[in-house]
DNA sequence: CTTGACTAGTTTAATATTAAACTATTATAT
DNA sequence: ATATAATAGTTTAATATTAAACTAGTCAAG
């Protein structure tokens, strides 16, 4: 079964991938949804747990996210180690030329897969995210 | 959905690789399963296509399971270009003890989700694989 | 046969990711 | 209050992966 879900995960992501505008990576693409449908301002360490990447890579993902101006990144006054990241118009425009792009593979798959069958795994794949989330 | 299989891909990923033994990486580890569920001799080509690699990643991953001596690689006596790859019993030992070590998260996983659970979304899953392999 | 298109595998340069070291802050315990 | 531990983020070195160029072998048309 996890071999499945890794072989859907690349095709998926290789599938994704192409449909992008020019360069913006799958890891770029995803920080950028997250920050859309979540909403608020998310520090880098924050964004890195949600997302299951090291803080590293996400330093990396977000000062490219930000070159481009889809987020912007500003000192938390609270915490002075601490930083917080919120999407931008731009990004939220750019996030929505990709889903754009994206809807007509999901409508495909849709021919193939049904809704029902789609709605009907997901409870499940929650609850193998949240047992591997906690017990890790 | 595909967010959540991708976290859940990520997840496993990184709790599956904490088991394997000295460096093995789960590409590696992937490569060894496939080869001793399937069976036989398997051109890197043919091993590439199946696990959604490049060529050139294949051929880095097979010289390291070469050098570890877990597969044996030959020349195909019926095309000059090709080769063949097949797993060795070390090969087999070794993959027996990653799975020793999976076992127990398995094990875990199955107090959390029901088997029923499980059964009942693989063919889902391979709907959407098949889906995605076929559509790309 | 010979040429030209195709195929299998390797190599290369670029990039993403990781773990670990490091810097700078904040929290805690005495 | 002060020292110690913990936390947020960056940087570094190592590695995996990719796309594309490259090498060598095969196939097919004439």
């Amino acid at each position: 079964m996890l071999t499945e879900i890794g072989i859907i995960e690349q095709l998926a992501r290789n599938q994704l991938e192409r449909t992008l505008p020019d360069g913006l990576k799958l890891s770029q693409f995803i920080v950028l949804t997250h920050l859309y449908r979540l909403g608020g301002e998310w520090s880098p360490l924050r964004l890195a747990n949600a997302l299951q990447v090291t803080k590293g890579a996400m330093t990396n993902t977000l000062n490219r996210l930000e070159k481009r101006g889809l987020v912007r990144i500003s000192a938390d006054p609270d915490d002075g180690r601490a930083k917080l990241v919120i999407i931008t118009g731009e990004g939220r425009d750019t996030l929505a030329q990709c889903l754009e792009g994206i809807d007509p593979l999901l409508e495909d798959l849709s021919k193939n897969v049904s809704a029902k069958e789609i709605t009907g795994i997901i409870p499940v794949l929650e609850k193998i995210r949240t047992y591997l989330d906690t017990h890790r």
